[in-house]
DNA sequence: CTGAAAGCGCTAACAA
DNA sequence: TTGTTAGCGCTTTCAG
């Protein structure tokens, strides 16, 4: 198979080891004492001010005298001194930073939220910080807890909260929370999503009107893909499809686990006429495998995939997909996260954002 | 083009709109007081203890007996109640908490670093919490800041940080500090990395040995993917192959860029012999725009990948690409965080991982 | 505009 | 085993 050729370190390198206290002694002007930190009363001294002088120098700087203000944000740069969060926030309540819990970070499907949640909370001047909870349950709780016990001001969570438990801790905490990326008439607190059910039915119904006939499913098997499947599937029958033969494979979803997919189905199911696949990248697979193959897409096999990631567009042939406005969903969770934690009230506290099927030349 | 259909949301579920407080009836037994989160001492009261046995509870249960134990923990699972990581950050130091700043989470690119280190300060009883930095320095400046304020146990950067206020800042907190993914002699504190420069040196040095005399680059222009070019065009000169042409993309590199990339590469130099893409993605299109344009990999065209994701080794042909050990790099930043957070001294501060040209097929 | 006092919620240290 | 006291670093409040 492949072969691997290994650079290994430059030995001149690995001696490079300076100390930390040498390099210090380079870069910050004079040496400073406290390597463990410093507080507001250090900087008062060093600037010859009062602790509460400091405070409202890096908070209300209008309320300080220019020659207060000028010596004491001498001392915090020369010092490099970054008051303590918790201090603060265990006085005054406001944190400014919001928390996202995602499942992985390995799926491209979260990056849009993602980038629209934090760019939007930073225009807001907050924070955006994330916290991977892996697809374990017991992991996911841990890190719930370690983020209510930080108290931030709002929660964002992909997917919907299932554990009593964490419903639980996140209500008593009093935390605005969204959930996202699914639908549930019992939110903890506030959703952003779409129906996993409508998509199983609207791409059948796709597919079937495109005349395809013999689908087959290509999917991950968590909560949500089955229930794609499951309004698949209950669309088939309305059609008179019969049921739709369903290959499992394993999250995280991949090129591979693609390909290796499409054999599998030709090899059970040799009269597949259309794949749906629960991800791009496992459409991409499909894809090259059918090449290998010399199978033609789509005269042979309709494919379909979930995602619209950016390579959907450029691919040969440009693949059909379903897309979610992820853009969507990350600006509207952080408008409602923001509006709940400056006290305004939000009206509707459940939205379903729909989805799109966009037609290009593989399905 | 595309042609788009839309799902607009059910009616029947913008109408289910529950209230917060009537769901909340619905799962959590009794409606308790405090909707803004309750105190050791409210659990305190509620159980008949004092504060310090609902502490001693939550931190020490082996100094509380069976019968105050089992009280208190019936009202901390009856009220959802979490403690206030601030006050005790505050008063006991230990966060519990690491901090990574990532440039980005588009790439693929620190998926198996992140994974790697946050299953290994998971094991050792840490959270992993996220930043996105995005490729603004004035937002990583902010991001920095919040993170400081937190006072983590420990932060690991994506990269190396190069502005003289976060270093001073860093320094400051004393807080541990891992840089990664490059090599400096002068780290803010620790290094675990490896060279660009030496990687563009050996990419240029394999597809020499290979038989290809007219590579061309075809990279993002990051400050790190130029070392990497510079690497290269030495080594092009050491070999007499002369500078290598260079096309910049834009980041992030996407297989749409890649596409077209070698198709305006083509067009200015039509005798290009092989190509160093900045990315797999990006060498993804070029498979792609190849197999379009009719052109056979590698016989007419070689190409080199860079990170070795997951779809590199599915491709047809599949992808010869730089493999950089991501894991290792997660693993090693997590063991030194702890090592440190925990008061044990990290002999070697600099740790250069090297990295792995993988031969496939594709040069 | 500036400072002194008080206290946010929790736990280390001590006392019972 | 349990409780009391004090104080972490900051900012709100109130007085100067």
């Amino acid at each position: 198979m492949a072969r691997r050729l290994a650079w290994r370190p430059a030995a001149s390198i690995m001696r490079a080891g300076h100390s930390r206290a040498a390099h210090r002694f380079i870069t910050s002007p004079p040496p400073m004492k406290k390597p463990q930190g410093f507080t507001v009363h250090d900087i008062a001294r060093l600037a010859g001010v009062s602790a509460m002088t400091v405070s409202r120098t890096l908070n209300h700087p209008d309320q300080v005298s220019p020659a207060a203000l000028a010596k004491v944000r001498e001392v915090v740069a020369r010092t490099g001194f970054v008051p303590n969060g918790m201090a603060r926030g265990l006085r005054s309540a406001k944190a400014g930073l919001v928390a996202a819990v995602l499942p992985t970070l390995v799926g491209p499907v979260f990056q849009e939220t993602v980038r629209a949640l934090s760019q939007a909370l930073d225009e807001r001047g907050y924070q955006l910080m994330i916290g991977q909870s892996g697809y374990d349950a017991s992991r996911e709780d841990a890190l719930l807890d370690a983020i209510i016990r930080r108290r931030p001001d709002g929660i964002v969570l992909a997917g919907i909260m299932h554990s009593p438990e964490g419903r639980r801790q996140l209500l008593a905490s009093g935390i605005p929370v969204v959930e996202t990326w699914d639908l549930t008439p019992t939110p903890v607190d506030m959703l952003v999503g779409f129906s996993h059910e409508r998509i199983g039915q609207a791409v059948c119904y796709f597919l079937h009107s495109r005349g395809y006939r013999r689908p087959v499913l290509l999917s991950a098997g968590d909560e949500r893909a089955r229930r794609r499947i499951a309004g698949f599937q209950g669309m088939a029958a309305t059609l008179g499809l019969g049921q739709a033969p369903t290959h499992l494979v394993e999250a995280p979803t991949t090129l591979g686990s693609g390909r290796a997919g499409l054999a599998a189905i030709l090899a059970t199911h040799p009269q597949t006429d259309a794949l749906f696949c629960s991800s791009d990248m496992l459409a991409l697979g499909v894809l090259i495998e059918a090449q290998a193959r010399g199978l033609s897409v789509p005269g042979q096999l309709g494919v379909v995939g979930l995602g619209d990631l950016e390579l959907a567009a450029s691919l040969q042939p440009a693949l059909t997909t379903v897309r979610i406005d992820g853009t969507r969903i990350g600006r509207t969770a952080a408008q409602y996260i923001v509006d709940r934690a400056e006290g305004r009230e939000v009206a509707e506290k459940i939205v379903d954002i729909g989805f799109e099927i966009i037609e290009r030349a593989s399905a």
